[in-house]
DNA sequence: CGGGGGGTTGATACATGTCAAGCGATGTGG
DNA sequence: CCACATCGCTTGACATGTATCAACCCCCCG
C-alpha cells in the first residue's frame, strides 16, 4: 500500500516525529538534504515490553533511534549470565557498536511499549558521501555515544554504592532534562534487578539504598516513580 | 630542516610505523589515498611519564594514535577526585570523545615513555569527503571504541572484585595479543592505585586479589610484570 | 480470584574499605 | 657511587558495608 510517492511524506512525518532532527543535532542539513535523509528513514512496528530489537550475532543493518519508550542492552558473560550494559531512552541512538564488525555485540530489548526509527546504514553511508555535513553529524553522534559510555565508566568506578546510585539517578535525570522533561520525576522502566545488575550490586542493595535516600528526604519512591526532591544533596553524594 | 618535500616521506614512514595502516584497519585505502593520508599525519615529540597529551577543556584538534607506550585517561568528579576512565595501549586511538562538542572531556596522560601520531581532524574530515573508504574506516574505528567502552561497562558490572580483576587482566591480555604479543606477560604501566580507581575498589584490595591469584597458581607477580600462568582458570573466574 | 513476578525488609556471614606499619624499588642530590 | 627520601606496594587488624538467604507484601495480569 505504501508504494505511492506520497507515502514518503508519511515517512517524513514519521522521521520528524521520531526526532531525526533532534537526534542528529547539531544537524546542519538544509531542506534538500533533510528530505533525502527522510527518504531513507524507515518506520518500524511498535514493540511491546520484552520484544527484541536485535540480538547478539545479528547481522548489522541499521542504526535505530528511539522515538518513544526505552530499551536495555545487555551481553552474556561466558558463564551465561546476563550483564546489563546500558539503558536507552527516547531520542537516543542504538546499534553503533555493530558498525565495526558488521554484527551486533549485545541484545537490545524493549522495557516498555517502544517505537524506533530505523536508519539503514548502507543508505546512510551513501548519503554521507553526497552530504558532507551528514558525515560530520554522524561523527558527532558516535562521538557522543563514546562520551556517554565513558561517562558511565566514570560513574561505575566509585567505591561506594551510594555514590553509584546517586550518579545513576542524576544521569537519568540529566538525560530526561535534555529531552525536555519539566518535572523531577523519573519513571523507571527497568526493574531493580536490572539496575543492580548494571551497577554491579545486589538488587536488595538497590532497594535499600533507595529507601535510605527516601529517609533522608532526597527523593520519594512510588513503585517505579522516583520523585527527586533534593537534587543538590544528590549531587553532593555523587561526588 | 624538514621543509623539503622529501620530508613528507619521513612522515610517511612515521605514519606507517605508527601504525595508521593497522589502526584504521580494515583500511581499504589504495596507494594514492594512503599517500594523502600519510601527508596529514603529524609526528609529535615523544612524551615522558606524566606528560599530558590533552586536558579536560582543551580545544579539540586531533585524534591521536599511540605509536608505542601507554596512557591513562581520567576525569574529575564534582568533588575533585580523580576517576580513571581508561587505559590506552600501543596501537589504540584517543580523543574521539571530543568530536561532538569540540573539546576534550577527559585528561590523557602518559604512563611511560610514549609517542603518538597526531591526526588533525579537520584535515581528516576533508579527506573523508574525497575518499569514501576513509569515511567507512573512521566509522569503524569509532564503532570499535564504542564497543570497547561497552565491554568495559560489562566488565565493571560484576559484583565480585575477583571477577572484575580477572576481566581486567584478560582484557589487557587480549588487547596485547591483538597487537601481536607472543608471551603471556603483562607489563603493567599503571599503578595499583590506578587499577583500583578504575575498577572501583581500594588499591589494597587490588594488591590482595593479585596475591590471592598468585597463591592459586593463576599468575606470577614480579612488581609490575604479571605473568599469566593459567588463562583458562582466569577465564572461568571472569564468568 | 489466584498466581507470579517484582519489591521490601530482616538476620547473618563474609568481603572489602580503612587505618596503620613496614618493605622494596626507584630516582635524586650530595 | 652511595645515602637518603619518596613513592609504590604489601600485609595485618579491625570495623563496616554488602551479599546472601529467607520471609513477606504488593501489585499487576491472566
Amino acid at each position: 500500500m505504501n508504494t505511492k510517492p506520497k507515502s514518503q511524506y508519511n515517512e517524513r512525518s514519521a522521521c520528524e516525529s521520531c526526532g531525526v532532527r533532534q537526534l542528529c543535532l547539531p544537524v546542519s542539513l538544509d531542506g534538500e538534504a533533510l528530505s533525502l535523509m527522510d527518504d531513507l528513514v524507515k518506520r518500524r512496528a511498535p514493540m511491546k515490553k520484552g520484544d527484541y530489537l536485535f540480538r547478539t550475532g545479528d547481522k548489522f543493518k541499521s542504526l535505530y533511534a528511539i522515538q518513544y519508550g526505552s530499551m536495555k542492552s545487555y551481553g552474556l558473560t561466558v558463564g551465561g549470565k546476563e550483564q546489563v550494559t546500558g539503558f536507552h531512552l527516547t531520542g537516543e541512538v542504538l546499534g553503533m557498536d555493530a558498525i565495526d564488525e558488521d554484527e551486533h555485540h549485545c541484545n537490545a530489548v524493549a522495557l516498555e511499549k517502544t517505537e524506533v526509527c530505523e536508519l539503514p546504514f548502507t543508505a546512510l553511508e551513501t548519503l554521507q558521501n553526497e552530504v558532507p555535513s551528514l558525515q560530520r553529524d554522524l561523527n558527532k553522534i558516535m562521538s557522543r555515544e563514546i562520551r556517554r559510555d565513558q561517562h558511565m565508566l566514570l560513574m561505575l568506578g566509585s567505591t561506594t554504592v551510594e555514590q553509584r546510585m546517586a550518579r545513576f539517578l542524576l544521569n537519568l535525570y540529566e538525560r530526561l532534562q535534555k529531552r525536555g522533561a519539566s518535572d523531577n520525576t523519573l519513571n523507571l522502566s527497568m526493574t531493580r534487578q536490572d539496575i543492580g545488575n548494571y551497577l554491579g550490586v545486589a538488587f536488595e542493595t538497590v532497594s535499600r539504598q533507595l529507601a535510605h535516600m527516601q529517609d533522608k528526604g532526597i527523593l520519594e519512591i512510588k513503585n517505579r516513580n522516583i520523585h527527586l526532591l533534593d537534587i543538590e544533596t544528590l549531587g553532593a553524594i555523587a561526588g
